[in-house]
DNA sequence: AATATACCTTACCAAAAAGTAGGCTGGAGA
DNA sequence: TCTCCAGCCTACTTTTTGGTAAGGTATATT
């Protein structure tokens, strides 16, 4: 038992999926591992089925426990960036196993996503 | 987007998440992980604070989408060990990337948690 | 005979997470 | 001037998830 801002964790893997858990946590950090910056409007897009409400809370959640960073690019018309920091870039081996797992997953399923892809868009 | 079992999915790692997402299965696995191959009771007292309705229903989801497999050493008194699958041990290195992560967060919080651990049971 | 332990299941309820809908600023382009 | 897009925020509602409590079988232990 790991006791942690007034949370109670069984081990070092749920203080993690504190960070990352929920549904679209792992979906934004793993486009920003493979795409490396993106701004808002990317990011959505990318993410078929996000709300606003549910990007900018869980960016702002990411960016809050520093697995994130957020570059303004410009304040009078406001432009941002997006991108991994190093405590992000950190868990990329999860963001790679996951989608390779997924994609053998699918595989075996009758679906080749590295083929068909595009299709999908 | 993928289209899977009635559902939609982002990408890849969506998919992935699908089977692994929640808030007992990375638990349960990287425990599988860990300790090789457990009983449902062993599973039980690792968990603290999960319910003995979440840990059947999350191990037999697990079961049904092969992450783990369950082997009945007896019948009569009803005795049973989970282990991990060929695919669930593919997610191996998720398991580890988030238990180290998890480990260097605390340790940046002020917890030894190997130093600690024992201290914590 | 009573209790304890392993291994579950079910019905019901509460909390948390996510979705909907709207609104707001400040350019840029037609 | 009107509309569009980037980049958000807030109130409200719904859905999903998880928790509680109880029940049930079978065997071993005291």
């Amino acid at each position: 038992m790991i006791q942690l801002h007034d949370k109670v964790y069984t081990c070092p893997v749920d203080v993690t999926l504190g960070f990352i858990g929920g549904k679209w946590k792992l979906l934004i950090l793993s486009h920003l591992h493979q795409f490396e910056r993106k701004n808002y409007s990317q990011i959505k897009s990318n993410l078929p089925g996000v709300s606003e409400k549910m990007l900018s809370q869980q960016l702002k959640e990411l960016e809050r426990d520093k697995l994130i960073e957020k570059e303004v690019l410009s304040l009078k018309p406001y432009r941002v960036e997006y991108m991994l920091s190093a405590y992000g870039k950190a868990l990329s081996p999860v963001y790679e196993v996951m989608s390779s797992w997924g994609i053998s997953y699918l595989k075996h399923n009758g679906i080749d996503y590295m083929k068909d892809q595009e299709l999908y868009k």
